[in-house]
DNA sequence: TGACATTATTGACTATCCGTCAATAATTGA
DNA sequence: TCAATTATTGACGGATAGTCAATAATGTCA
């Protein structure tokens, strides 16, 4: 491993800085304003530069997405690994999920945008593979916990169901509900007024529908939520506080 | 109401050729092949008769949104009313759910556009209230439902739980279940062999979660779909056949 | 150190697409 | 029939993605 010279190292800080620029430009000013002329004037390097990192925009939007779904599925490994019942141990994941998506409001824009059709054609195989690596290990995680409380006996199965059906419904539930509240000025005109709680409450329903074993009745399952927040991400907790 | 001439009712015919040429494009050339000059030329129109009907891109798109929105609302209603139990209506709400979504493909693809940032900045009051109002009326249907339910004693909320608590997980789940179908190129991969009948499925295990009677052990619940598909929806049901 | 090779940077340029509007054509009504 | 009204046209302006030959900066080696 070569160390690098001056020149290198300020080329590699300059991805990153690019990075931070266009995650700042679609937070503030939307998706039209994440344009390759206003990062280029932002960081004050001709267009030529920026694309001698990024081949095309979409590569530039698959990135970010790349680095905040890796910083996902950290969260998820670090909730997974925390001590206690199969239950806690998954109640630990929708407290990574939620936390994520208050870290990170930008994300699911930027999700939006790499779901939509036609954005895939010209992005590099090597990034799209980074995300995908993402997407698995997040499902792989959860998937394991599933087994964990099967092996257990926490909760079983029916016949012609598999873990990963269950896991669908925790990220279906989940992600259709964030991409709902974060596409939406306000949920209280069709009478949702705490849509998260509303998200953790329903997520518990499907569990004891499941009947996973200690059900809702026997713990307190709105109640958990800010106590495993500050046991396992009390540094991620203080950024929202705010 | 005065009878139009030729020539009025040849626009308000083309106003509906725009919107199915526009749908058509959507569906096979994905976003980028939607433009305002492709439509235009497929149409042998000049550009300038097309802004004639709509005032931008985002009107045609959001048009197009209003029409299927409207189709869905019409199917939600045609379910709710169908005689049985509050369980049994539910559960026709989300046959048509499904239907929609096998029927319409194109639908999440418009979804996703109108709920990315800026997108509504040029677009027409009118048309976002005909949106905004086939929203609620799908959540009405289905909120009604609860109601009923709940009256006639089939199901109980907790203290603090209101019926869009529960709405909102029917929702989100849908929501995210076929947003997640509809832009990946297969489950499989992930170990997701039949989405939909996951969701089904998981839905089943919410509403049991929340105790609503009759809970899915006293019928079957995977079984019951083409029986319901074919006495609700017995034409659409055909469409999808193929 | 200085001359030459390699690499990085620049910004003018092309292509594409949205939306406008003055000119032109078609239709209507008296 | 002809003037007024309405509809249609497509050239044009402006914005932005992406290219590439010219230029500047950096690295290498006698």
């Amino acid at each position: 491993m070569q160390t690098l010279t001056r020149k290198q190292r300020e080329i590699q800080d300059r991805e990153q800085l690019i990075l931070d620029t266009a995650r700042e430009m679609l937070t503030h000013r939307g998706y039209l304003g994440l344009n390759m002329d206003a990062i280029a004037e932002a960081l004050e390097y001709s267009k030529g530069t920026i694309y001698n990192h990024f081949s095309c925009k979409e590569e530039i939007i698959l990135a970010m997405a790349v680095e905040t779904m890796s910083k996902r599925s950290e969260m998820f490994d670090r909730a997974s690994n925390r001590p206690g019942d199969s239950r806690q141990r998954l109640t630990g994941i929708g407290v990574a999920a939620e936390l994520f998506v208050r870290l990170y409001p930008e994300h699911f824009q930027v999700e939006q945008i790499i779901r939509s059709a036609s954005f895939w054609e010209k992005t590099s195989e090597a990034r799209r593979n980074a995300l995908r690596g993402c997407e698995t290990r997040c499902m792989g995680i959860v998937a394991g916990i599933v087994r964990d409380a099967l092996s257990r006996g926490d909760v079983e199965l029916a016949e012609g169901v598999c873990p990963e059906d269950l896991v669908f419904g925790l990220w279906s539930q989940t992600f259709g509900a964030y991409a709902i509240i974060a596409t939406s000025d306000s949920l209280s005109h069709v009478g949702i007024e705490d849509p998260f709680r509303s998200v953790r409450y329903n997520i518990n329903r499907m569990l004891d529908g499941y009947g996973w074993r200690p059900l809702s009745t026997e713990f307190d399952d709105l109640g958990q939520f800010d106590a495993i927040c500050e046991e396992i991400f009390p540094e991620e907790r203080k950024l929202i506080a705010g």
